[in-house]
DNA sequence: AAACATACCATCCGAAACAGACTGTTGTCA
DNA sequence: TGACAACAGTCTGTTTCGGATGGTATGTTT
């Protein structure tokens, strides 16, 4: 009955909001808790959010329950293939690669003005940063650890780019 | 006669490349001439860079000539729309999101061991930065800042996500 | 009670990107 | 000349992206 499928990154986001938060979620809930969680850092279409449970559920990793009435959203929960997926998916280690796209690196690169640049990017990334630094505020160890974790490396990056920025910004030697 | 097309990330290193390095040149050329330098930070498929230029030369942006005998093979080069359209976005700025996709993060988001995991984070990324500091040694300089700068930016982030893991690696206190 | 406003919730679609299998061509050196 | 590496390009099935669009429930005003 399960086909094959092959699980994604997007994937295992359904799964872990899916374990980390609730049992029961649907479409809806998992789009708020993605942006208000992973999506700082790992953006998707919330169109990916509908399609993709509906496709882990005929996989057999989720069960789909509709409401018998109103509006008869679907909800979706682990099955137990589902947790051995994102528990194993955790446990392994392969070295996947990561991607790192920034448009204004790429502009730099090619030969933008750095002084300019930095100017716009030194707006972004400190705005971004203040956002992680209250995040981080109010979650002093309570809570799961993960979230806090990738947050701190949120923060570190964020930092670093500023810096870099910074030097940029202002035009003496290299 | 020019489609309305809108550029993407991948069209501007098209429009890149062939401004930095040649005033023309085929999509074979590209394909190298990419990974050697922007693919670091930067990948696509190689498929794109011969669907690319063929998009940006319906839309005008570059001239398209096949050598008239031989292999016959595409050769592109700017047109004076093409340059401006670089120059332009160069100059612009837009607070484009960037992206960074990690996976490892995601795993430690969802609460995936973090000693473990730093070990193969921390193979990964030194090696990276190993590469990017063997680029570095060998252009002092010379030729176009562009890319020594990004490179800069590349190694800070490479430092500090090995002083990430490695704080992970060692499971003391937070 | 009718009209309106506003969340809330979901689907759909075209365009782009991706991944990689596959084919063909030229040069070179035994 | 024939074997082999390096060169060069094409094609195709999936995914993903990014919005546009369109419904439905719940108040709120008149």
């Amino acid at each position: 009955m399960p086909d094959e499928i092959q699980l994604t990154p997007t994937s295992y986001i359904v799964l872990g909001l899916l374990s980390m938060f609730v049992g029961e979620a649907t479409p809806y809930d998992l789009k708020g808790m993605a942006s208000a969680s992973v999506g700082q850092f790992w953006t998707l279409p919330h169109s990916q959010l509908y399609a993709e449970p509906a496709r882990l559920a005929r996989a057999g990793y989720l069960t789909e329950n509709q409401e018998p009435s109103g509006r008869r959203r679907k909800l979706y929960s682990l099955t137990e293939l589902g947790r051995e997926a994102l528990a194993s998916w955790l446990g392994v280690f392969t070295p996947e690669p990561y991607v790192l796209r920034d448009p204004a690196l790429l502009k730099l690169f090619f030969g933008a003005d750095a002084t300019h640049l930095a100017e716009g990017q030194l707006t972004t990334h400190r705005q971004k940063l203040v956002e992680y630094e209250a995040y981080a505020a109010h979650d002093p160890g309570t809570g799961p650890r993960g979230p806090w974790q990738a947050l701190q490396l949120g923060i570190r990056h964020e930092r670093e780019t500023i810096d870099f920025w910074e030097e940029q910004a202002r035009p003496n030697g290299r």
